[in-house]
DNA sequence: TAACAAATTAATAATTATTATCTTTATTGT
DNA sequence: ACAATAAAGATAATAATTATTAATTTGTTA
């Protein structure tokens, strides 16, 4: 029987995902490591992300553009999403307030797992271009 | 010149947004309008949606199971997410704390639009059936 | 090391949500 | 009512993701 251990390619796409702040897609994924892994198919990287985060080793962060993008750092951090050019920017945990990190549980609700926070805007550098072209 | 006044369909898609607390999908929507439309586009309701957003009368607040959903209440509040069912919750907006809803901006980041705080966990229904189960 | 069993993969087809197109219909201002 | 414009229906096209299936890799055991 096999124990729970990483497949060359599942241990290079987390691999990758661990050395990126990139927020990456499965495609972006498939592009970074097609050179490296030719023969390389892109089922293999939507099916090993499915299973990387069923793990918990990584986690969805947004849909954007209809694309799922996911980070594989689990500590509880807020994110910044530009909605010009997409990209997702971590935050300092400390805009994760205290009083929102620790809420376990919302009476008459439910019990939480996961807490996400995302600012959706314009980000600098999206902004100095725009002012460049006017 | 057609000054900005709903169509007939596209007033409809929007009070039954505003009526619902169910947080719908395009397919929802779809469902609930057509017996009382019944030559009512899938496409429309699609295109309208997105126009509605644009607009500023509705926003988006989470793709489940690869579907968008949207909320017309614009008054900033959290959400639960159910994992099982899928269902939202809407918080009252005393979970979103002051310091954080007053974020304008993030120094070396960007300038903040929208503030999107989720909870994902298994609601109370949903623990219920799993109980029961057993 | 050889043979076997289970997991993983590549390749490809199938799904599914969403968007685009294009023709027809509805709506509005004059 | 009439012309101009916006919106809609029907349908085709996209694009991301998932399912399928046969082949390959990997691990296990004799």
């Amino acid at each position: 029987m096999r124990i729970q251990n990483y497949s060359r390619k599942r241990q290079a796409i987390y691999d990758l995902m661990l050395s990126t702040s990139e927020h990456p897609s499965a495609e972006w994924i498939y592009t970074m490591l097609k050179p490296d892994y030719p023969d390389l198919s892109l089922g293999t990287v939507y099916r090993n992300l499915k299973l990387l985060e069923e793990n918990g080793a990584i986690r969805s962060v947004a849909v954007i553009e209809g694309s799922e993008h996911y980070d594989a750092i689990m500590t509880p951090h807020p994110h910044f999403i530009c909605r010009l050019c997409g990209k997702i920017y971590d935050l300092p945990a400390k805009f994760l307030l205290p009083e929102q990190a620790n809420i376990k549980r919302i009476r008459g609700v439910g019990k939480i797992e996961i807490t996400s926070l995302i600012y959706y805007g314009c980000c600098e550098e999206c902004t100095k271009n725009d002012t460049d072209n006017v």
